[in-house]
DNA sequence: ATCCAGTGTGGAACCGGTTCCCTTCGCTGA
DNA sequence: TCAGCGAAGGGAACCGGTTCCACACTGGAT
């Protein structure tokens, strides 16, 4: 593996040239720089970035936490995060980690002080715990997606307006009966459910319908949508007209659930979701959309920014929702 | 932030002894030792990871390539992979770039030769492609998930065998018009499909079956089965009594396909998966079991064997797969 | 008493870049 | 004619660790 030093003496130069002549920073010929350039390509001269980073004080590597990669939510949020982050010239530095789990204590304290990383992009993390206090000691440009501290960048949907929306719609469809599928059911749930579950709340109440309010634990994913769902639609006479599911994986198992049990969908019951999940189409499901993938993309951006310019001050983006009608609702018989 | 220069003057060393201290190689006393450590704690200490870095010649950082984030098998690797990381004290660079993107090519050209990472594991490499000369130009282990050459490592389970297995399932019960969906069909679909299709092919030949042998093409995600199999099954008269999915998720968008058409599973068509997603258990699929994420623990200990003893010979590990039975198939009427 | 092996420690080189500071040179403008 | 400036490039310091090597000291064997 060759060096800039054999870089700079096959073209005749010193070291400060050829490195001032490779990163185009400073005062280079045009002639010497042809020299450099070929003279690198000559020995595939790559720069350790080991070194780089010692030298800068830059990794180039963000460090991105996600407590899940299973669901669709966070797997797009990576994927949008590292596209512009690999546009960009950073690496992703993936830390996959259930939020309760054992594993996530020595990630905050002792893998991000080692100053390995330019930046942290972290979803999943509980509102002013522990954690936050430990990504604010690092020095670093955070961004939150999710809860946040001032302190910190983040950016997120407005979960309870999303669930609000949602259920506003089955309101004015004419259903009264409306029950809400999710929150609050161990590790794969997520602080945002606890607010699409009061945006529930807020809307039943601004319609007066506070009394019918009825709340089905669920954990996010489709198995769990699936079994609440059996549970709560399996008597005929105190099932719901109407279900939100916290998320649009519980809204599939949910409509599979009524499938199994011979409930046509949406003659007999309406259900909506929240995200636009991408398999929301094939199910004709009514959602609230999101676009975690580009969520990822401007965390990215956000990041960026902080690290131009460490003072600037923070951002808190709320990112776009929007309603999409399929064929999952419709009003009650 | 503090240097190791500044835990050793505290604790009166040179840097050397707090060096030896702090890592454990070397003599050092226990007196000693102890004034170094509650220096460095004092401090709260933390080694600066790219000096370490450019020193030692290790970066601590394992790279990890995969076509797609959306598809469970590959997000289960990935969960495997940063487990058995992050227990060794490495960390994990994600690549998630699909195998015919534009951005895919400069990471081989550019990104793996800056010497920033200890070894590559890498999923979805066409095979003996120019992908792979690149993979060995630089020098590190590498584990290949999936195909390989001879100089590399590599994990996959026999896919061959396993669509033979499943096919030989249906043909046991009793079924002869068989067909295959999946296979051959886009960016997310993978070298190992093209496998399972002849694999399916082959038992369908010593079966006595070939002139029956349909393959329907569909690129391994849900969505896809769910078409594919509304075409397949849509008239009546040339529907087949058994479908094998390349994956599970096709195979459970098959047997979606089918309840939307009024088939019913298993007593008027038998569907097979290959997998066992997530999911297989509330669709009640019969399926092959392979478990991703004990791929991505093995492919961790692959790369650190290869990490202590360079010349060690390569692995080529067949991982475990069997047949787990459920309530999609059954003996035709 | 002498030799030697095993401990314990410090100085200095080294890993491979980047950048500060200084010198040189050619040109412009007073 | 000469001060002054910008361009070009070199030497050396520096980033923060690790490790080689030299040296000092101890205690046991000869």
């Amino acid at each position: 593996m060759s060096t800039i030093a054999d870089v700079a003496a096959r073209a005749g130069v010193s070291k400060a040239t050829a490195s001032r002549a490779l990163s185009g920073r400073g005062y280079v010929s045009r002639a010497t720089r042809d020299k450099v350039e070929s003279a690198a390509q000559a020995l595939s001269y790559a720069a350790h970035s080991s070194a780089t980073s010692l030298a800068t004080g830059r990794t180039q590597t963000v460090g991105v936490i996600v407590p899940a990669l299973g669901r669709w939510f966070f797997s797009e949020l990576l994927a949008g995060a590292q596209e512009a982050l690999l546009d960009r010239g950073y690496d992703l530095a993936l830390f996959a980690v259930p939020e309760h789990s054992d594993s996530r204590r020595p990630i905050f304290d002792d893998v991000l002080p080692r100053r390995r990383y330019d930046g942290i992009i972290a979803a999943g993390i509980e509102p002013r715990a522990y954690e936050m206090a430990q990504l604010l000691r690092i020095r670093r440009p955070v961004v939150c997606v999710g809860p946040y501290v001032d302190e910190v960048n983040a950016i997120s949907i407005d979960d309870a307006a999303a669930a609000a929306i949602a259920t506003e719609h089955l309101i004015d469809l004419g259903h009264t009966d409306i029950a809400f599928i999710g929150g609050g059911a161990g590790d794969a749930s997520s602080f945002g459910d606890a607010r699409r579950v009061a945006g529930y709340r807020a809307a039943m109440d601004a319609a007066g319908l506070q009394q019918n309010v009825r709340v089905s634990p669920a954990s996010g994913t489709m198995p769990s949508g699936f079994d609440a769902a059996v549970d709560l639609l399996g008597n005929r006479r105190t099932r719901p007209t109407a279900v939100v599911g916290v998320c649009d994986e519980v809204a599939i198992g949910a409509v599979i659930a009524a499938r199994r049990l011979g409930i046509a969908v949406p003659t007999a019951l309406s259900v909506i979701g929240i995200d636009d999940h991408q398999h929301a189409a094939m199910f004709a499901l009514t959602t609230i959309r999101q676009q975690p993938r580009e969520q990822g993309h401007e965390a990215v951006r956000m990041l960026m920014r902080g690290l131009e310019d460490p003072d600037a001050a923070h951002e808190h983006i709320t990112a776009a929702s929007a309603l999409v009608v399929r064929n999952s609702t419709a009003a009650p018989r």
